[in-house]
DNA sequence: CGGAACTTTGAAGGGAATCAATCGCTGTGG
DNA sequence: CCACAGCGATTGATTCCCTTCAAAGTTCCG
């Protein structure tokens, strides 16, 4: 499949109407399956990757092994642009399910957009985004406990999700606990105890891979305090407001993972 | 003070060389006192900065107005990338001694990377290297217990004071304990108990703000494993590889902090 | 000289990790 | 269609690393 320039674009929504100019332009999509790498840290760097549809882990390996999940890209969202600094990324990523990602080579693309300013800005902003969500992970890490980091991550996928056209409160998980947990930094029984905790207080519902977000506010509640000692034991001090949950705390869940 | 093209280059240690055609153009330099802010969150970004001497931090503010710092950027680094994407800042930057930086107008570095693609190539790979050294920090916090995050904060710090030409096993800190905690995800006194514990093993010599590293290799071996329980009690279990510490683990702590 | 800020160190508590067992999906094959 | 292996998730008990609380020592600057 072939995907034009003004399609590219579309799918990172940014506005190019008007630039059919670079239209003759056309990218070449990949499928991946499931469980497939897309490219592997050390991999020569030639192409960016944008997710058509599908879902991705971005991870990094440790001498022993052991994976350290950076990012979980799903459509719209952007890989590889860790690779454009030395010629090889850095990073792996993996699909968890079956995707499809448009090839965007990116002595291609930093051409085209040498020749079409608006493009030029979409490149920028692209790999400044990423910058910021990177930024957000480094907050949520460094200044949450458990359940914090956990309701913040539940609020941005929530978010991402909307931002596509699905439900933002009712969504399927496509990775496992190990690894919520892995991009957090917690232990898969953590990640499970956090679910649960919030499932017995009421603001989610959860069984394995379904989610329903019923009371977001008080998610966003939990990302106000370091470590909020909101749910032990038994019933939980309901302090979300309201159904549509304006608590409000200046801090935008969509500024986290991805 | 007005800097050119070639010189921003050489700054960021990157070769212009005889793409002199851009020279033309020039930059203003700014100077930073202690303590002061060079920009803040919601500030609307028109720049990027190109640290020329002294010594940042750059951070984000949470709702309670406590902060969690992102890098501490030094001579050649580049801060405010972050702004590209929303037109705003998302961070702040202050100086943690007087400092200079090169004012980068970004309409005006993007209009002349278009004249002049190695200007270009430069600029995009800026952007990257900073996804890549966030990348690592979500590693080494994600990954690491207290002492291998200190271990790895100390090796890059050597790293980025050598690459400018200073002694990459003596130096000063800047930052103050809960500076340093901050960005690694932990409390000031666990950080003065690492450093303690490293010296109390050989592995550095510590006293305030001074630093000397005496073996790199026992700093690298406790990146090794999660949660490194390496310094207990008494003595520790001197694991080094030799005065240069070749051990290896194929993570180059350049790949971390800022 | 005096005081604020930073650091160090100790003791106690807490939150997440670890260890361990059970339960429930899923899909594979008899 | 159903039995069963296998992986993922949940839950409990215990351990331990880091935090919290507290106090004293240093450095540095006005």
């Amino acid at each position: 499949v072939q995907v034009s320039t003004t399609e590219l674009a579309q799918l990172l929504r940014f506005d190019l109407a008007g630039y059919a100019n670079a239209d003759a332009a056309s990218f070449t999509t990949r499928r991946i399956g499931e469980g497939e790498t897309l490219y592997r840290a050390g991999d020569e760097f030639h192409s960016l990757y944008v997710v058509r549809s599908g879902f991705f882990k971005t991870l990094m390996l440790d001498p022993s092994g052991a994976e350290q999940v950076l990012a979980f890209p799903m459509t719209a969202d952007v890989m590889g642009a860790d690779g454009i600094a030395s010629g090889r990324y850095t990073s792996e990523a993996i699909a968890l399910e079956a995707s499809e990602v448009v090839v965007v080579p990116f002595a291609r693309i930093s051409a085209l957009a040498r020749e079409c300013p608006p493009l030029e800005r979409v490149l920028y902003r692209v790999l400044s985004r990423e910058l910021v969500r990177e930024q957000g992970m480094l907050y949520v890490v460094g200044m949450l406990g458990a359940e914090g980091r956990v309701a913040a991550f539940l609020l941005n996928l929530g978010e991402r999700f909307g931002a596509l056209g699905y439900s933002r409160t009712s969504f399927n998980l496509r990775m496992t606990r190990q690894e919520i947990g892995s991009l957090l930094g917690l232990k898969l029984e953590t990640v499970s105890r956090a679910l649960s905790a919030f499932d017995a207080a009421g603001f989610i519902k959860v069984n394995l891979k379904r989610v329903d977000i019923v009371d977001a506010g008080a998610l966003r509640a939990m990302m106000e305090e370091p470590i909020a000692p909101v749910l032990r034991s038994g019933a939980a001090r309901v302090r979300s407001s309201g159904p549509s949950g304006l608590v409000g705390n200046g801090l935008k869940p969509s500024s986290l993972p991805a």
